[in-house]
DNA sequence: TTGTATGCGTTATCAG
DNA sequence: CTGATAACGCATACAA
């Protein structure tokens, strides 16, 4: 049977209301009554009606999610589409779910974290994407004691309630196993990391450490090159560099991408009729798909992108509202996703 | 802002008991009053507050679950599991979830369909184990008009309202790339489908065609060689059948499991320090798990069991607590598994 | 065929 | 500090 607040009322010789202050530590409650509340919460074990407190509060909760702007780098485009879907789900309870886009540059990034502060969140998630203004964000949060979560990119020292994302060091593990699996011996690796001037990303290095320490462990260790691009360059220059490598490293049959750019080698390779190498990359970008599925791309690693987005509020949500204890880091898999199996991918998050 | 009963039966000048009656079909509405409550929901947009619904429900939702025994095959552990961890998260709500167990007989199966009909549930989820006894079945749910989705296997001629699983044959399609990718020029594949007499399922079936289908369309395609074990039989006659094929066809590299058995040719591969050949299965059983981490499995080919459970769940619920209309087909992703992913599967499912 | 009143379990307000 | 009571939006029983 379902024990109500009127029941432990009743238990405790007191009325409801006191209960309920009692119960939430609003307004204050006698010794005497307290003590008979707890008693008769024990015995008879209550557990608040959700449906019913939804329908009878007042003010709404307020989350907060800051990400980078879906429009200037496609990757966040999927975690936005998990947040929505979170947003439709949640519809029906008393939670306003807010979105702030930042463009990806540090002083995007403060104005945003400024701006979530003013408006007064009860729980803000966030995307740590750069070291120490992550930090500084964090400390003021604390400060404001307003919870906050982290998504994608680990950054433990910011101390967040709960990190959600993938464990990057052995992506980058799962990834070099599969290069190990297609290689013969004597044939040797690529990893060509395209970045942006003066913005390199954590998680991404750790990608390449997993990869590189994988081997490290095995047999028959093969030959590892790293070739470094710049986004900002001409698409003609990375021709040339990625041409000459090749062409004076005539063993190299894998070439691993540790961020989502892979189609970009793939574009490069696709032109110029190189066919008989292995490229391995992450994230299901449109592009990456198309070139996986034109046989140009052989692997990607996903981590789930979508479901991030969507689990991150779902996981604030139950923190603050149905006040759960959630754990502090919530590992995404790593799914290898091949010419074959893409089609069903993320299949139940539609 | 939020349009409740009242506000439309103002709209459409009638009392609410009227409005209500028209929407939920229940009782006699004038034809009059049904076209002033069509055009005023239509105008503001009603959406029916599933909080306060539930609270004012007097009678709850039974849903019903048949699922094979998982005391007698370890699978259906985690498909429970994830029925468990449904029935807690929709414990708020007022629908009584339901558990029918069955041995994996013919008899038994057909027990619990009686028993799951006296049970006068609003909705039926079942494993469709045995072809002609489920195609019974689901003709007398819908005579008596109880919603029924399937999970686990296919078959669609039983028309349910939902089909939740894997795609088995392009799973055997993944499962083929795989060895594909491994495997060297002349290097042979040995297929081994170890079952009950008597008791092919159509789905391992599938992932066999699949598998050998996907080599019919490549450039060079391996030999394929075919062994039918018995469960019923000796492990030693299982081990020289094995051990004589393998010395009789050297070449052979890959060995192919399509069903969950794989850890019972890894053990008698062990046992027998035959320590080249790749092993490749599906399900991630506890006895496969663990001899994928000690390399004598290689592959497995997951099809996430407890989400599976948990989903089923959630789409019924959904479908006949909120009417939404559920996808007909419910294809889970194909996932790739290896010794280095292993340990983050299902994450986020716990 | 229609309108109205009561209750579901909780929150929030207000008078004691 | 405490108790009583009116919402919240819907379902349901009953009266008209």
């Amino acid at each position: 049977m379902k024990i109500r607040i009127v029941d432990i009322a009743k238990k405790a010789e007191v009325s409801a209301g006191t209960v309920d202050r009692y119960i939430h530590q609003r307004g204050k409650v006698s010794k005497k009554a307290a003590e008979k509340i707890q008693k008769a919460v024990k015995e008879l074990g209550y557990e608040p009606d959700i449906m019913a407190r939804n329908l009878a509060l007042k003010k709404e909760l307020k989350i907060i999610c800051l990400l980078p702007d879906p429009k200037e780098t496609k990757y966040w485009e999927r975690p936005d589409a998990g947040i929505d879907k979170a947003i439709k789900e949640l519809s029906s309870f008393k939670v306003l779910i807010e979105k702030i886009y930042f463009a990806p540059r540090v002083n995007a990034f403060n104005e945003a974290c400024d701006h979530a502060i003013e408006s007064k969140a009860d729980g803000i998630i966030y995307v740590p994407i750069f070291f120490e203004e992550s930090t500084l964000f964090a400390e003021k949060l604390i400060k404001l004691e307003i919870p906050f979560i982290h998504i994608n990119i680990h950054h433990s020292e910011a101390s967040p309630l709960s990190f959600i994302g993938q464990n990057a060091y052995d992506a980058g593990k799962v990834a070099a196993s599969l290069c190990r699996m297609a290689l013969r011996n004597n044939q040797e690796i690529l990893i060509t990391y395209i970045s942006k001037e003066q913005q390199e990303y954590s998680h991404h290095h750790a990608r390449i450490e997993g990869f590189v320490e994988f081997f490290e462990n095995q047999n028959t260790q093969p030959t590892v090159h790293h070739l470094n691009l710049k986004v900002d360059e001409k698409d003609s220059i990375h021709e040339n560099l990625l041409a000459n490598f090749l062409s004076e490293h005539q063993n190299i049959k894998a070439i691993y991408v540790p961020n989502s750019r892979a189609y970009s080698i793939a574009s490069i390779l696709k032109k110029s009729k190189n066919t008989d190498k292995m490229i391995i990359g992450f994230d299901t970008l449109d592009a990456n798909i198309q070139y996986m599925k034109e046989g140009v791309i052989d692997i990607l690693i996903g981590q789930q992108s979508k479901s991030q987005g969507y689990n991150a509020i779902v996981l604030m949500f139950n923190a603050i509202f149905r006040k759960e204890k959630i754990a502090k880091t919530n590992h995404i898999p790593i799914d290898i996703l091949n010419k074959e199996n893409i089609d069903y991918y993320e299949g139940l998050m539609r």
